[in-house]
DNA sequence: CGAGCCGTTGAGGGGATTCAAGCTCAGTGG
DNA sequence: CCACTGAGCTTGAATCCCCTCAACGGCTCG
């Protein structure tokens, strides 16, 4: 595969347009390219392609052969499995930062969907790409496996998390977790209730229910659509008092 | 580090002890190791102790910095998390084949409890050695990067099954995972009521009138301690009675 | 304006929890 | 030998959390 070389110190307008769009990446820091240097930084951006998906939009689809890995750049993305009945069930969640869909690294087809919560900005990165890119920097492999070990932490805090005790518990657990997507804000994005149900395995009446509470009670104001302004210190202490008894 | 080669066409009474216990590994080829040739595994079986961990005896702690990953060879661990409020949650089980504490290849500490539940047999890998290992066999790191991604399907596994639905249907998957692990037998590790408690979030109340009931159906005949009889058949017909309601 | 989706709220029922008592069984010591 | 003990298990009764079924309101869209 042939490809040229940008040095990168050129202006931004002789860039390759990509180049611009890696070297002002909101997560650069923390992505997956982010362990290589200027230089080969500078030979993988032009396969890179940024794209973008709509609320409930699917970025890939469980059993296609995957072809590629994403970064999320922005926003929130779910994963989706069903069971034998026929019941959806959403088993983690994704944001900014976090690597998606590696099982195509090992020519696997994708486990689960994955779908768009919010408007979701995505590098998509050829598995090819990143297996070649192996052999060359050890770097890279390390990265890797850092990001495979955090997603398994995710899942099983997951577990621990959203679906331990209380329907109340396990809602405000998982408001906490979309808040922390969104650190800077304390407007989050609220999921429709049946969603909230298929994370938390309850009835969406009974989400809607909880849900109006914590409006009543302050916590929540809700900013449709799927929207809401959390109060932190309440949300704090409303966990408190579950986790007491 | 300096080591012996042993050529692995000796008689079995001139090998490293390790060596021997290599080659007659009951899980040698579905091991991490198992994708390397003898002559490399000639290099490291000397680094790699063979162990035992009785029930309910900790194989390592969360926390803990983390020296070396483990190959379960034989017997089913546990791994243990605790909720704030402080209720014991087993998040996950790993069986004959799979890698645990891969944290430790990160030099990260473990990130949760594991606890042997029935008597494990193990592999004692030096986090070192296969990093070491790991630059010189290319192929190594790809076995590891599969092994993380299977750990990773399996806690996801674990929502989609464990976590959802009625009491009686989230044992029965309970006990479909358990028996998996011993497929040529139908005489399998039955946790006690605490621990199905724990693992399927239910009071250990419900678990006992649960498995009271599949006793008197018929699925299970107890075999104290810790053990019982499944009825293959009957599991499968109780099972699928459930989904289709 | 009617259709359809999403959300809310109520009523009734059922599954799971909690509290509690009694059981089995292995181990201990008189 | 046998009472005593304690851990694990079982079973019952009352309570409660959550589900299901249902009706209704707000909203968008054809």
């Amino acid at each position: 595969m042939l490809m040229k070389t940008i040095p990168l110190h050129l202006p931004a307008e002789a860039l390759h347009p990509q180049a611009t769009a890696c070297l002002s990446c909101e997560v650069r820091g923390n992505a997956l390219f982010g362990v290589l240097d200027e230089h080969a930084l500078g030979r993988v951006h032009a396969h890179i392609a940024s794209q973008e998906a709509l609320g409930d939009q699917a970025i890939y689809t469980a059993g296609r052969p995957g072809s590629a890995v994403y970064t999320v750049r922005r926003g929130i993305v779910r994963f989706e499995r069903f069971t034998e009945g026929g019941a959806r069930r959403i088993v983690r969640l994704a944001g900014p930062g976090d690597l998606i869909g590696q099982e195509a690294l090992l020519g696997r087809p994708y486990a689960e969907e994955a779908v768009a919560c919010t408007t979701v900005h995505l590098c998509r990165i050829p598995a090819a790409l990143v297996m070649q890119m192996s052999h060359l920097e050890a770097q890279l492999y390390g990265a890797l496996l850092v990001r495979w070990q955090k997603a398994l932490e995710h899942a099983e805090d997951w577990v621990t998390d959203l679906t331990t005790g209380l329907a109340r518990r396990r809602l405000l657990k998982l408001l906490g977790r979309i808040a922390g997507f969104e650190p800077t804000s304390d407007l989050i994005w609220l999921p429709r209730r049946e969603e909230i149900g298929a994370m938390l395995d309850m009835s969406m009446e009974t989400a809607s229910r909880l849900v109006s509470g914590l409006k009543r009670e302050g916590v929540l104001e809700l900013m449709p659509p799927s929207h809401a302004r959390m109060h932190r210190g309440r949300w704090r202490q409303a966990l408190e008092e579950m986790d007491t008894y």
